[in-house]
DNA sequence: ACCTGAACACCGTTCAAGT
DNA sequence: ACCTGAACACCGTTCAAGT
């Protein structure tokens, strides 16, 4: 959750911004891409609450409304670091190019994970229409060639891509989530039910009312040490998808 | 997107909060359960972000300050919204009590569906380690339900579910976040890139870099009228994930 | 015990003024 | 053309003071 989407970003002006090649060379050396590249520095160490506009200003050494002609307004300013995050995703990770469509899809995927552990604060961030810029579209082109060729038609394709990347994006944020409060609590799953337990248990009343629950809770609890296994439903989740595409794939393929 | 994550919820003032059965019956005649309702009401008007301390109490007829015994701080607020919300998702829908586990879970997933078309706002909250209140208890419940005794494991159920939602929830976000920018435009996604599409062509330089991209949003844009299809890809993608589950089932009942 | 008013330390953004 | 300082209209939250 971030401060302030308000208003959204006004999308000529974000283009020009994404796209233009020649700063406006101004006074105080700043381009928008230097303090684009800053803000994602800030948001990995803190998160996205702390980038606001003056600390980001501070960061770059100018003041607040030094930044306006060069990131729009922070509605822009988080676009343009979601675009510049998006055009990095393939750059440590392999491009997904293996002979067979399940690994290539297995890599987009291992390269979205990797991303919002890299970035967190971007499974805060509300897609919506994605930022038409170079990043996105970069990215968009890479994994839609992943898709390509194997039987799918175009919209099945953009479909199948979009639902892959809901799972991992929505498993990436669990993750991130339950990641952030154990690291805010500073102790573990186990030792934080531990804590809540006796509060929890006076207030739910000792009644049996989630029998079921409570045998799952207790088994991932003994099993993973951990409320949540959010890593292990995506990789399931992810497996089960690949599963189903290969039964529709082979299908019209007989 | 909303404001203020900065401080995480106190997890046992929350508890306190989440479960007492007698409100502390004070002057104002306010409860935790009606600013609650309030809060939520406002959210599904206006968004997270018009829910301040100073708008619900507003609507509520107290000073902001009062407000704070009964809802702890925003970020408590904030959560038992979402369990309030939680608690609600099958009394609209009907229980997945279908005789076939497909059947339940295609229920689980359009009764989560249709929680964020009527609270879109769930979508901008982190699910995070979720709130252990009496509606996200009996909501887990519930779902649990649909999935036992098909011959998966605890953990597997825990992971199953967990997929699931983060599917649904991740083409949900992706559906609401481009019906905002449709709503805010005022136009449909064919206008906007009419309108965007000479500003963008003339920032990419016309160069064909983005082959199959452009391939498949043309289809896209044709066969559907908008840039991305989020509700098609949420069909799919469970359609694809059921057929894998089957096959998993199938395969050990062999 | 509960509520209030004033205050504190922040926000994003505008706008006239400087260079 | 770009940057600055001051200001505006907001935030969440604290805290002493009232009843």
């Amino acid at each position: 959750m971030a401060k302030r989407a308000d208003r959204p970003a006004d999308p000529l002006k974000l283009i020009g911004l994404l796209w233009r090649e020649q700063p406006p060379a101004p006074r105080s050396g700043i381009t928008t891409r230097q303090v684009v590249a800053l803000a994602v520095d800030l948001a990995d160490r803190e998160g996205v609450d702390a980038v606001t506009i003056r600390r980001v200003a501070e960061e770059a050494g100018v003041t607040a409304m030094a930044l306006y002609p060069h990131i729009g307004g922070r509605s822009e300013l988080l676009e343009l670091m979601f675009d510049h995050v998006a055009g990095q995703t393939y750059e440590r990770a392999p491009a997904p190019v293996a002979a067979h469509w399940r690994e290539r899809l297995e890599a987009v995927a291992r390269a979205n994970w990797a991303a919002c552990v890299r970035h967190p604060w971007i499974t805060d961030l509300s897609p919506g229409r994605p930022a038409p810029g170079p990043g996105t579209s970069a990215k968009y082109e890479t994994e839609l060639r992943a898709l390509d060729g194997i039987g799918l038609s175009e919209v099945e394709m953009d479909q199948t891509l979009t639902a892959l990347l809901a799972l991992v994006t929505g498993a990436a944020r669990a993750a991130v989530a339950a990641h952030r409060v154990r690291e805010h609590s500073r102790t573990s799953d186990t030792e934080w039910w531990r804590a809540i337990e006796p509060a929890l248990a006076a207030a739910m009343g000792d009644s049996d009312r989630f029998p079921v629950a409570g045998r799952v809770s207790r088994a991932v609890g003994e099993s993973t040490g951990r409320a949540n296994d959010a890593e292990g439903a995506y990789r399931l989740g992810l497996s089960l998808l690949l599963d189903g595409l290969a039964g529709v794939v082979e299908g019209r393929r007989a």
